[in-house]
RNA sequence: GAUUCCGUAGCUCAGUUGGCAGAGCAAGCGACUUUUAAUCGCUAGGUCCUGGGUUCGAGCCCCAGCGGAAUCACCA
């Protein structure tokens, strides 16, 4: 464990202390007998795996190669390499071979093979005496590279018979392939390009622990081709959404991540602090009201992807810093957005079904498609996503109207909801949540349309059902994925709107944060065109495109206690 | 924050009723010019997460703590 590991460097640093019965105990003093704890370490830590990495370092500089090698040109991929291989041309070449020797002519024969110079790190090595197979990996694949003894200088075959698993070359020479048929570079030249002196995971069964995963991404990339590949698809993604965006007008903008009021979603900030200033700040837990000031400037498009922060609880769904896709439009309405969620998620999986073309269960556009796996489910991205109202979800999950308040507040009592301090509508949210909802295909995009205003604080209600706010919800893989609102833009209103909020909403410690953005107001103040607005968790869409069941798989870095230090003060 | 499960070699994992700490891969030395988790011989490698307790004796039982996973709670 990297806990042991890092303690006994601790152990070999700390200073003596005044009890210690041996004088003058210091590392740099490798004279000196080994207290209990320093015995201790030297046995639990890596040392030996390390240290015979170490000396094949040395040896190498003794030999004038140097371990950390420099900029190289021309490389080719992995993949790339592979793809220009040629049968005719290796047979070709392997009959002519064949020929030059029954007839033991001494002249070469000419290699029409193509020359690729090719970088990877070893995670294979099999010696078998006067031949060298490495494995090479690189982001986009993997190849063998083929060392002859009677191809390459010593030297350079000694280097060939001495890597270990997790250093880097490069390799040059023809793209061919062995007897066995496998695809390799036959490398006559080899070269170090970065010695590893970490012990590397099994190579079968490589790194599974998902804690060591996410702690230890950079070995989780190399030794887990399924991690490179998502990651990759995590970035592709997101280019695709900006270029999407961009296509249809928006403007990319960058608003505060540090703001004196945490504004824009009920949810508990991280608070932080500016020295000069002397400023309490709080990171910010949604964009959405410095988007609205861009609106009421002028800014007819803008949208921002961005990290959120929210000081809550983390599970399968949720880390404290996620990735959001925040947009808003003048003159739009919540159909708008609706409309754009539909192409563009659409679109997205159109896109990472061609990436994944031919893998299982994924069909692509052209074959009836868009349907990508997700755990369990095969999830048909086909448009239109379904659309249902919220009241029409209630009755279908409750079996009654949302409407019939008696019949709702006795079914809340029955899940257990105490439900006589709520107002009607959230006693009639806590029933949909814990019937309605769980009726939504997972398997289909669906847009829950028509939510109550009562929690909907900062939507426009439907001009004639006040009690209905013009909101919807998208739901995929039996998550919640995003809403949209056509936003409220009359600044009486919204004013009356937070100090409810201020006044009744949330407990004594969420009011403690709670303050109202009288900014905000007065922007309104100046005039916001109408507009739609729309939030889409990035994090969950590439949970989704990718089939990890985990933010954390989703997320390179996910917030993770600190690694134990447990025993050391 | 609650509950349950998990933590043994660098990695992946066994470990019986409480009775000498195990395997594969990786590592070191040696053999091998067509391997594919190469193979073969030899060698070495342990704070059984940490700290207490019970016991003649604890990897195993009990208590507390640390870390992780799942479920729940929180979560516009």
């Amino acid at each position: 464990m990297s806990g042991q590991r890092d303690r006994g460097g601790y152990h070999r640093q700390r200073p003596p202390t005044p009890s210690s019965s041996a004088p003058n105990m210091s590392a740099a003093d490798p004279s000196n007998v080994p207290d209990a704890a320093s015995a201790r370490s030297a046995v639990t830590d890596t040392s030996e795996l390390v240290e015979a990495r170490r000396a094949k370092l040395s040896a190498w500089r003794s030999q004038g190669i140097e371990p950390y090698g420099k900029r190289v040109e021309g490389l080719v991929g992995l993949a790339e390499a592979r793809a220009r291989f040629d049968a005719e041309v290796q047979a070709a070449y392997d009959e002519a071979v064949a020929a030059a020797k029954a007839s033991s002519s001494s002249e070469s024969v000419d290699d029409p093979r193509d020359r690729v110079r090719v970088a990877g790190r070893v995670m294979q090595h099999r010696d078998l005496g006067k031949l060298v197979f490495l494995s090479l990996r690189d982001h986009t694949g993997d190849l063998q590279a083929t060392i002859s003894k009677a191809l390459v200088p010593a030297d350079a075959f000694e280097l060939a018979k001495r890597l270990d698993y997790g250093d880097i070359v490069v390799c040059e020479g023809p793209i061919g392939a062995t007897r066995r048929g496998e695809t390799c570079v036959w490398a006559d030249r080899i070269e170090l390009a970065c010695k590893s002196l970490f012990p590397p995971p099994e190579k079968w069964h490589g790194l599974v622990d998902p804690e060591h995963r996410s702690r230890r991404r950079y070995l989780d990339l190399h030794v887990n081709p399924d991690s490179m590949r998502t990651f990759t698809a995590r970035s592709r993604t997101i280019s695709r959404i900006r270029r999407f965006m961009e296509d249809r007008g928006f403007l990319e903008v960058e608003t505060p991540m540090m703001q004196p009021i945490a504004g824009g979603a009920a949810a508990r900030p991280f608070t932080t602090h500016h020295n000069a200033l002397d400023l309490e700040l709080f990171m910010r837990v949604a964009p959405e009201l410095y988007l609205k000031r861009l609106l009421v400037g002028g800014m007819p498009k803008v949208f921002e992807i961005n990290r959120n922060f929210r000081n809550e609880g983390v599970d399968r769904s949720h880390n404290p810093e996620f990735t959001a896709l925040e947009a808003y439009e003048a003159f739009g309405d919540s159909g708008t957005m609706m409309e754009l969620t539909e192409s563009l998620v659409h679109r997205l999986a159109v896109a990472s079904a061609e990436d994944r073309r031919g893998e299982d269960r994924v069909r692509t556009g052209d074959e009836d498609g868009p349907i990508l796996p997700f755990g369990d489910l095969d999830i048909d991205y086909r448009r239109p996503f379904d659309r249902i109202t919220y009241e029409d979800l209630f009755e279908r999950g409750a079996g009654f109207s949302c409407r019939e308040i008696d019949r709702v507040r006795a079914r809340a009592r029955e899940i257990g909801i105490d439900e006589a301090k709520l107002d009607d509508w959230f006693v009639v949210n806590e029933v949909f949540e814990h019937d309605a909802e769980p009726c939504i295909d997972p398997a289909r995009p669906t847009f829950v349309v028509d939510w109550p205003s009562a929690i909907s604080p900062l939507t426009r209600a439907h001009a004639d059902r006040p009690e209905i706010a013009d909101r919807w919800d998208i739901f995929i893989g039996g998550m919640e994925v995003g809403p949209a609102y056509t936003e409220l833009n009359d600044p009486d209103v919204q004013l009356e709107r937070f100090e409810a909020q201020l006044r009744d909403g949330g407990d004594d410690e969420e009011r403690t944060f709670r303050s109202l953005d009288r900014d905000f107001i007065d922007a309104l103040r100046v005039g916001m065109p109408p507009a739609g607005g729309l939030g889409l968790g990035i994090d969950r869409l590439v949970m989704l495109l990718t089939d990890r069941a985990s933010i954390r798989d989703v997320i390179l870095f996910p917030l993770l206690r600190p690694a134990s230090e447990a025993g050391v003060e």
